[in-house]
DNA sequence: GAGCACTGC
């Protein structure tokens, strides 16, 4: 036996075993196995939901639940993997169609219906039908604590809608944090309900209004629900709200939280749902005076736990092994792995398929397939093929495989314990993207991922004391980790004058409010009472982050409105547009340079997206200039979007042609907060003297010309300004004449600086 | 000379 495994037993001496007897095959593998050093030791115990804890050494398995021996196959009702489910989420085109046509023969539509009826019955949430009427008449507020599968989000709108909550046109509008969940649940009902997708069933995400007057059952992103606020400040449209997926305490659904909460209170005949995973329902019951939890349990198949014996010192070459490991001990069934990021699953995908190589036909087929939010479609699409006979799949993901997207196949799952948070902080005004633990509550829902097909196992590269212990609960909520100025914006916008005293779920810390208030106010969207001003009011139509929203409310005086909203768009779509391959780097890299022009960043995404429309959108522009398709689409449909709102907020399009030093006054207009001069070899912010550098990406890294502007401050390995703009210091005093002294833009000593102190691009060429 | 978790209006 291999070192290290002495102290197994049961099970888990057969699979090693089986190691053991390789022999002479294994010699290239030695090292690799020997580094294992029995890396899976006991399991600690404790239930967690349908997750099945399991001790290999003698340890006790809890006996098959009820719910799982009766309910055995999956899949039927949902049909997954055919476009429905929520799961595909960006990845190719599920659009169902707004309205959707479905001109079937009679006889097979009635046999349809007869099965689709079935299948509603088949789900868990069915036998709780009356009982949850009941609750949901006798109490205003409820949550609903159920797992994935119970049919909560498709049911308990139509069984609400059965039993006339949609009299009189009312409707009963459900939240969903995603877009695509939003539309394919929306489709799976109106197809259950026998009616065309935008009828009685109807969705909203924002660039796509699928509802009409006929819509009763109303589905839509958080985020959507939230602007409704603006139009219809009671909701006296809705009879019922259904929040679901609470648990992911996204920002808008913490904030619609407050906003429910308040409006509850003068609508006693609003209903309110609270649906959530099973986490932190009790906390969301206390928050709503102590809502009753109603309890539903869900459908998914056992999975069982293991733990390394001790902590992992290199996660990413344990992840290897262990996949091997799983790929020559394990019966069928796919992988799927939990890294942090782009990096990380390049580097793990390299070594897995090198490794293979050296075994060659040694070891069946492994194929081994990346997946994150920024790999180009057509390469995402992959993971969704079926894995040939004899052959494995192992999928290598983000976070996006956590609730975004939904594997078939996947039996075995691999979590080394780690993701990427954004953390803000208010004091310095930067973002930074930090590798943490991943909490307890992320944790389960990745075992769970296992468990959709088969029953499943989960391996944790963590040990289970560092599980009980070192994990925490639930991850930090968005609304404490975020820039809060577009939110503060919108809530003073809905009257809320008192943000300090709002009845947050989770309160932001206070001094990223203050920070946020601020900012509003150096922009001119408050007074000094803190009331919106009529700036502050357009400001708050535009979807954009305040300092966006201000520079496009400019560009109407410097009449360029068309470039700032083409500017705004490319901006908000974050770093996402040039693609760089890690092969072709240097090919990506000078087709980089070649769309530079003078003046900056923003410049030069402006150029991006204009050669792009001369292109008329090809996409094999994008793939020659190495711009992500996906990004640029994005780009337009913003854009258009934002062209849309310029009618609201009264302001007529006009071009500035080639005089780009007014789109670059614009800007300016919005983001004079954001800026930084050069003294002294480095650059420090003009209003705190915080020392910050251009990031190397930006096309002015070379030239570091005295004054710019930035869009956003980012700490990596440096605190980075990303999207630079070379500014000229007068126009400071020209957009911001209340924020900026004549003095304190002068240079630091005192002394005059001749004119054109500093490089500049003209020198520079 | 660095390095972009994931959503969403």
């Amino acid at each position: 036996m291999g070192r290290g495994f002495g102290g197994f037993g049961g099970s888990w001496e057969g699979v090693w075993g089986v190691l053991g007897g390789f022999g002479g095959i294994w010699d290239g593998l030695r090292e690799i196995w020997g580094g294992l050093g029995g890396i899976w030791g006991a399991a600690g115990g404790g239930g967690d939901g349908a997750v099945r804890q399991c001790c290999p050494p003698g340890g006790h398995r809890p006996p098959e639940g009820g719910v799982w021996g009766v309910l055995g196959g999956f899949g039927v009702v949902w049909g997954q993997g055919k476009g429905f489910g929520g799961d595909l989420g960006g990845v190719g085109g599920v659009t169902p169609g707004c309205p959707q046509d479905v001109p079937e023969a009679v006889p097979e539509a009635e046999r349809r219906r007869q099965s689709l009826q079935d299948a509603r019955r088949a789900l868990p949430i069915f036998p709780f039908r009356e009982e949850l009427l009941a609750a949901v008449g006798q109490h205003q507020v409820l949550v609903i604590e159920g797992e994935t599968g119970s049919g909560k989000t498709t049911q308990i709108p139509q069984y609400l809608h059965e039993e006339g909550y949609t009299r009189g046109g009312m409707k009963i509008g459900v939240t969903q944090p995603r877009r695509v969940a939003a539309m394919s649940v929306a489709a799976r009902v109106a197809v259950e309900m026998g009616t065309k997708l935008g009828n009685e069933v109807g969705y909203s995400i924002r660039f796509e209004d699928c509802t009409s007057e006929r819509t009763v059952l109303k589905y839509m992103t958080d985020g959507m629900l939230l602007r409704e606020f603006l139009t219809e400040p009671d909701l006296a449209s809705y009879s019922v709200i259904m929040v679901d997926e609470a648990h992911e305490r996204t920002l808008h659904t913490d904030v619609l939280f407050g906003l429910i909460k308040d409006i509850a209170r003068f609508r006693p005949q609003l209903k309110v749902l609270v649906a959530s995973a099973t986490m932190d329902t009790e906390r969301f019951s206390a928050f709503f005076d102590h809502a009753p939890v109603f309890r539903i349990p869900g459908r998914r198949f056992p999975v069982d736990i293991y733990y390394t014996k001790a902590p992992e010192a290199d996660y990413l070459e344990a992840c290897v092994v262990s996949v091997l490991q799983i790929h020559v001990t394990q019966p069928p069934g796919d992988i799927l792995v939990f890294l942090t990021g782009q990096e990380e699953i390049e580097a793990c995908v390299e070594l897995l398929q090198e490794r293979c190589r050296r075994l060659g036909s040694r070891l069946p087929e492994l194929l081994v397939l990346p997946i994150y939010a920024n790999l180009p479609s057509e390469l995402q699409a992959r993971i969704f093929q079926p894995t040939p006979p004899g052959a494995r799949k192992v999928v290598v993901a983000t976070n996006i495989a956590e609730t975004s997207v939904t594997i078939d196949g996947i039996v075995y799952v691999l979590d080394p314990g780690f993701c990427k948070q954004k953390s803000y902080s208010a004091r310095t005004g930067m973002e930074s993207l930090v590798v943490t633990p991943c909490s307890r509550a992320s944790a389960n829902q990745r075992a769970g991922r296992a468990g959709r097909v088969a029953p499943g196992k989960c391996f944790r590269l963590y040990t289970a004391w560092a599980f009980q212990h070192e994990l925490e609960e639930t991850a930090v909520p968005e609304i404490q980790r975020a820039d809060l100025g577009a939110l503060v914006l919108l809530l003073k916008s809905l009257g809320i004058n008192d943000l300090i005293h709002f009845d947050f779920l989770d309160p932001p810390p206070h001094e990223t409010l203050v920070l946020a208030l601020e900012q509003l106010y150096a922009l001119g969207a408050l007074n000094h009472l803190g009331e919106l001003t009529t700036l502050g009011r357009r400001m708050a139509e535009l979807p954009v982050e305040p300092m966006l929203a201000k520079m496009i409310l400019a560009s109407e005086q410097y009449g360029c409105t068309e470039e700032v909203l083409t500017v705004a768009a490319m901006l908000s779509v974050n770093n996402a547009v040039f693609y760089r391959p890690k092969d072709k780097v240097l090919h990506a890299d000078s087709a980089r340079v070649a769309f530079g022009v003078p003046g900056g960043d923003h410049l030069v995404l402006l150029n991006v997206y204009n050669q792009w429309v001369a292109s008329g959108h090809s996409l094999q522009w994008c793939y020659e200039h190495f711009v992500q398709a996906r990004s640029l689409r994005r780009a337009r449909d913003v854009r258009e979007q934002l062209q849309g709102l310029m009618e609201r907020v009264e302001i007529a399009p006009s071009s500035c042609g080639g005089n780009l030093d007014l789109v670059r006054k614009a800007i300016t207009a919005g983001f004079f907060y954001h800026t930084a001069r050069l003294a002294r070899g480095g650059y420090r912010t003009v209003k705190h003297q915080q020392p910050v550098f251009i990031h190397p990406n930006s096309a002015l890294f070379a030239l570091q010309p005295r004054w710019v502007l930035y869009h956003e401050l980012v700490c990596t390995s440096k605190e980075f300004m990303r999207q630079v703009l070379e500014i000229d210091s007068s126009w400071l005093l020209e957009v911001a004449p209340h924020y900026y002294q004549a003095k304190e833009l002068e240079d630091g000593s005192g002394r005059k600086m001749p004119k054109k102190a500093g490089k500049s691009r003209e020198e520079l060429g």
